[in-house]
DNA sequence: TTGTGTATATTCACTAGTCGGTATACTTAG
DNA sequence: CTAAGTATACCGACTAGTGAATATACACAA
């Protein structure tokens, strides 16, 4: 039985995120995650009970990460939440343009696995990308905003759309365009706003 | 040098369609493709170079239906733009529902080669959802709305967006969120208005 | 009408390598 | 001595792609 907060099952899961984001979980073997990591097969085996298994902890060990930096865009904005929003966009653009940009791990996992609604990976995603709308519509509640956990969704759904749609165009003018759309959104709830 | 419109090559194509949708192009085999198609692998290879060449020739199939398909339900509709755009997504969210959905295959395929922004697969993609971006931006046109090109981006964005997260989530309230998200940004951009 | 050449289209059998996963044995610390 | 952890070596199944042979159909000459 391997602990739970091993060095070495951490190694595993460090290597396993670096190739699994950048080749995709369908085409990175374990026997390559293995190497990566440093030691062989049989290892990585007694502390995961399968590559399900690894990918799952893969992605649960971006969740906290990933809600972190998004939250850190939000709060170094100064403006108001329709500028805090759309900071997060504009923040968004720039990492897109990092080479070693390949979309969200989330939702590139869940697109893998979309014959596989059950998968234990798809949930984890799912809990993160919960998490993520949870998070947000409490900072947008007590703004005079009218139904802050709606326009948290409407975001949401723009943002994921950004990550999407920039594997297939790599063109950050849409990531700059869902943070307009989203600031817009934004004001149409904002009450005794008129745009 | 086969025939660009061989029935044969039609009946590979309509089995690569059938199963690279239903499982994800990664994890379908030529093999497999072939079995579906009730040919020999060998004749596969005879009327496609590659795998990748077949997966690009399986999107390009797509591109023209996919776009009646929602020109279709953009016209049905009755009302104003802000309607009729909303009107996708509520058809859109009908469709969400049938077992067999399984997200966009444009989408999907994009997400299995992020690692492979040339693949010819990709471009064909883009080329696809810039049709269809480039239709809407059109019937947009002439109805009092400021910058119908950007608005049709947003609306794109949201679009995507549903695609992604439905398959995380699997929820179709996401799919009514974005529509109702569409025609306030519809809206938006109506002269004379004020929401 | 018959025979022959040629291009298209298809099959069987195969390669060389990779896949996820495991049986077995060894090392080392308590 | 025991048990956790690691290594070597292997498994059967599957992978994309290919070599060589062959079936089919039609053009054209005798």
């Amino acid at each position: 039985m391997p602990e739970a907060q091993s060095p070495t099952r951490k190694r595993i899961v460090d290597a396993a995120t670096r190739l699994f984001y950048a080749e995709g979980i369908g085409r990175v073997s374990v026997d390559a995650v293995a190497e990566e990591a440093g030691l062989t097969k049989r290892t990585l085996y007694y502390h995961f009970k399968s590559k399900d298994d690894l990918i799952a902890a893969y992605l649960d060990g971006r969740d906290q990460p990933n809600l972190k930096r998004m939250a850190g865009w939000f709060e170094a904005e100064q403006g108001g939440v329709d500028s805090k929003v759309e900071a997060i966009f504009a923040n968004l653009a720039r990492a897109t343009r990092h080479p070693k940009w390949k979309g969200c791990g989330f939702l590139r996992t869940a697109a893998e696995l979309a014959s596989m609604p059950g998968h234990p990976a798809v949930k984890v995603g799912a809990r993160h990308k919960s998490n993520f709308e949870t998070w947000l519509a409490a900072e947008l509640s007590g703004h005079h905003i009218e139904g802050p956990q709606a326009l948290a969704r409407e975001i949401v759904l723009l943002m994921d759309g950004c990550f999407s749609i920039m594997l297939i165009h790599r063109n950050p003018d849409y990531v700059e365009a869902a943070g307009r759309a989203a600031a817009t959104l934004v004001r149409a709830r904002m009450s005794g706003s008129q745009a």
